[in-house]
DNA sequence: TTGCTTTACTTGCAATATAGAAATATATGC
DNA sequence: GCATATATTTCTATATTGCAAGTAAAGCAA
């Protein structure tokens, strides 16, 4: 454990930690900047001019009105200063996106993979660089996969992979001669939400994932939690209705048998005795369908459990949602906010609950965040 | 959010963090000590000095036998270089203890509170510090307090205490002209089990405290967890049990109403009819009383839930168990076990279930751990 | 227009902190 | 004793930093 302790003690250049808040908090003051940094404003014009040279920082020129005094001159990134590659990885397809240095989307592109060997899915992920690249070189390549990764290089274990212990950065590397990255995908999410999406700002808070499976990463203390708990889908199997039905490890009642797509279908195909999909479900409890309605609600009732004992046990205020399984909420939002106020200590703050809408930040995106972030541990040299 | 962040960017001087390192580490190698803080040896003869000079830090002499070369001179912390109080209120006692720089007990005094008012508390604890006080003057006082303490100055909500935004930090510092921290009991546990206790060595672990109520604090990336949130005691009331008794606010299983001492006297009492003590609830059991076994068996099975939740939400591998409720373990560890097993995905840590034996570290003690802790920031002066 | 005021940033300089290399201390093994 | 090994210290060149003084770019008032 000493030994985490002291690479948790990594070294970063005050420039680097310069040109990482001013990624993260946008336009800011350099009298800000040196308040947060514990610098002098002194220090901060020597260590924004060589960023400002190498053309990472910008200095905005947007007066406001009103003001007394020389009109300041707020640092910036220039988001298109470099170009980064996200890759997420399932057990079929690897879906691909480039981002600027906000991870903003670029360019998108999708492609099944054709086996689970290694050298077929880095063939798929080498296309799909070639496929999407420009003029600008990729900065660095971030890939992220469902289950354990160590040191960001190694996949330890990926159920829908049927890995354990495949060396993907390395091999990634191999080909494309730019820095690879691998992360557990909710970290990642976890991760972009932190910097660019709806966690900016908050030292501590939870992100909740549902579709296929739910997901569950943390950020507390302003870092991500990336523990080899994390990768392990530890909020998938969380209980919840010792009354619900069992999911296909035979848990009564958890997370996983109450929230995902697969498991409400599920619910309502059993009971309807016919298929249906995840958007029928949704349609017959917008007309009253007692079945759909059923179900959803109970999914409602189960998500709002399942984030008191969030903010509960891992003490953050703030959850954000995520997935592309949380449409049940426009019928069940009001089972939810039920659910979370009755299990929460009435004086504690009201759980704040953030729905990331319609992928804002993509699973992709997380990935190429993952790359951004610790490509700014180095990022002070000279344009590319 | 943006000022709590600038506010833990604390700087801390390279010399206090070395005596930090020290302190927590034991008589530790120069070598050691300076790849952990990321410094050449030769900076850390020049900060070591003027704290070997000091008194605070000693250098042990003890060979190692058969090591060739010039041998070790490890550094260590002179722990009664400085005397430190430590003060649990609760609604009706203040427990005071003095305690070295390791947080070792010295010697312990106990007075009832006369009232609530503020000044008859702090007459009490300057009543006890005087008593305890010897020739070595206290270098801080720490008191620990149930509920919601900001700033480490101001009770903002004590309900034992009937208190709302009582500075009680200044109250004691007029009095006494000595620096003193107040914290809320389970953080200022939970820093003493992470710097002196069980939790050394982990980065990220809980503590679960059982006894009078349910009582739970988070370390995580080596810091303690001491958002608002972390006052009000949120795994209190956690559900465990939906068939489970009534806690005093109507909880049906929660950890309140299957884990505290007066929940468990309750349950027995009711069932026999009769009244009985903790003690004799655990004899009965010893005895084979079927009331009693039922109800130690619930209670062990529900704190091995909550173990797992913990462990499943805030994605850590250690938990520390503390408080005087924890008897029941001795018939009941068994169905803890199961029920942490139960809970865990197969794939994960097993949960390192740590118990503080016979509460080796006390409330009062981490009181004075939070002492010890702000202290050693600034601990790099001249012997007192 | 022309200065005066205000705020934002920059530069010169002295103080401080740091690492690297060489030196010194103190043991073991022969 | 002397070579060897390891730990720590000293010496010195270099780098970083903050302070204080200076400069820049506006608005405002006469």
């Amino acid at each position: 454990m000493s030994s985490v302790d002291a690479a948790e003690r990594r070294y970063r250049a005050p420039s680097s930690e310069l040109a990482r808040e001013v990624l993260i908090h946008g336009p800011i003051l350099r009298s800000v900047l040196a308040q947060r940094l514990g610098l002098s404003l002194a220090t901060l014009t020597r260590l924004a001019r060589p960023l400002l040279d190498g053309g990472l920082l910008v200095e905005v020129t947007e007066q406001l009105e009103g003001a007394m005094g020389r009109p300041a001159k707020p640092l910036d990134v220039r988001a298109d200063a470099r170009q980064f590659l996200g890759v997420k990885l399932t057990g079929d397809t690897a879906v691909a996106v480039t981002t600027d240095l906000r991870a903003a989307e670029g360019s998108r592109a999708t492609r099944p993979l054709p086996s689970h060997e290694l050298h077929d899915v880095v063939a798929v992920i080498v296309d799909l660089a070639r496929e999407l690249a420009n003029e600008q070189e990729f900065s660095a390549i971030g890939i992220s996969v469902g289950g354990q990764v160590s040191d960001n290089r190694v996949v330890d274990r990926a159920p829908f992979l049927g890995w354990r212990g495949v060396p993907l950065a390395d091999a990634v590397e191999a080909q494309l001669k730019v820095p690879v990255m691998v992360e557990n995908d909710v970290v990642a999410l976890a991760a972009a939400e932190h910097w660019f999406g709806l966690g900016r700002g908050f030292s501590n808070f939870a992100v909740l994932t549902v579709g296929a499976g739910v997901g569950y990463g943390l950020v507390m203390h302003d870092q991500v939690v990336s523990t080899s708990q994390a990768g392990l889908g530890l909020g998938g199997h969380f209980p919840l209705d010792p009354t619900g039905p069992l999911c296909f490890l035979g848990h009564r009642g958890c997370s996983t048998a109450l929230l995902t797509i697969p498991s409400i279908r599920a619910q309502v195909e059993v009971a309807l005795g016919r298929p249906v999909s995840y958007a029928e479900v949704l349609e017959l409890a917008q007309n009253d369908n007692p079945v759909a309605l059923a179900v959803l609600r109970a999914a409602g009732t189960a998500l709002g459990r399942l984030i008191a004992a969030v903010a509960n046990l891992a003490m953050v205020e703030h959850v954000v949602l995520a997935g592309e399984g949380l449409g049940f909420l426009e019928i069940a939002r009001a089972e939810m906010d039920a659910a979370i106020l009755a299990d929460r200590d009435p004086e504690a703050a009201e759980v704040d609950v953030l729905l990331e809408a319609s992928g804002f930040i993509s699973w992709a995106q997380g990935a190429a965040a993952v790359a951004i972030q610790r490509t700014m541990d180095t990022l002070t040299s000279r344009e590319p």
